[in-house]
DNA sequence: AACAAAATGTGGACAGAGTCCATTTTTTAC
DNA sequence: GTAAAAAATGGACTCTGTCCACATTTTGTT
């Protein structure tokens, strides 16, 4: 009985074996996929279902007990991480994720110029490159030079 | 024959009625799925396997030609305007994807603080809220109130 | 215009992630 | 302790997207 029993409680979320498991394997390996954390639960406490995987880390997610990451052609990744301020920084090569910090007070670039009458409640922000080891499997192997800094400037490749 | 021929002559690619078509469909329907494109190139020119939608939209999307957008939670996307510099609001309720200009010049957040040894190609900026049909639907039906600035600071819901 | 080589397209099987559902088990509240 | 409510189970199923072997179309050339 721990810390994650009193934030479940605090919720009011019903505590059970299953979501204390889930919480400690999430606190344990951020940015795990489901997949993983399912097999680091059954490992702990024996057995869980997938959908017991699913619907907790939902209804955490929803309660803004975890953040839910979902990188572009990879499955969704869970963090516990909540309340601070930071973005992703994802390699394409092998789905390695890290955090990293927004510098809070500089936000240009996330406030939409033109909000086309939706109500924003978030702004996302995943910087996409390749980790130091894949970089060295297959360095120079990406099309074209990167120049790293203007990053605006190159969310769109140029025309031709 | 138009630009569209113009266009995967000048990247080599061999030209095809499928690729064709696929080209013009994206341009007529921004932001659409893989499935709803194959559909478009249906009704077009009567046929068109998955696999050819797939490896199409993938070589043009390695070419430069096409930008692909991949929301969490929701099938890949594809849309014709590259070149210039936008990011994207998405709606969480029905998809909806539209535009939004990004201030060029103006990149604070969008230089990662700490790259890790990574070297970043594109950051990805993707603006989440509820657009006004959907506004209409469900009104005050999310949690907490939403201040529509300092997205930066919302990127995460506060813990507790 | 015709041909051979190379590149594409086709269709169906298959894989990964996630959802749905009816039923059983556990929590919670009284 | 008990009943009602909430979760968990597990298996079927859906949706995207990929793999593969074989048929078709493009290209570049003669």
């Amino acid at each position: 009985m721990f810390n994650s029993t009193a934030i479940l409680r605090k919720h009011g979320i019903p505590v059970t074996a299953q979501r204390l498991a889930l919480l400690r394997a999430v606190g344990a390996r951020p940015h795990a996929t489901a997949d993983a954390l399912a097999e680091a639960v059954r490992a702990e406490i024996g057995t869980i279902s997938k959908q017991a995987v699913y619907n907790t880390l939902g209804t955490l997610v929803e309660k803004g007990i975890l953040r839910r990451i979902q990188p572009a052609g990879s499955p969704a990744r869970y963090e516990g991480r909540v309340g601070d301020n930071h973005h992703h920084l994802i390699c394409r090569s092998c789905g390695k994720t890290v955090d990293v910090a927004c510098v809070v007070g500089e936000r240009p670039c996330l406030r939409a110029s033109e909000d086309s009458g939706f109500r924003i409640d978030e702004a996302e922000v995943i910087f996409w490159g390749t980790c130091p080891r894949c970089l060295g499997k297959d360095g120079a192997q990406q099309a074209g030079p990167v120049k790293p800094q203007d990053f605006c400037e190159q969310t769109n490749k140029p025309p031709n």
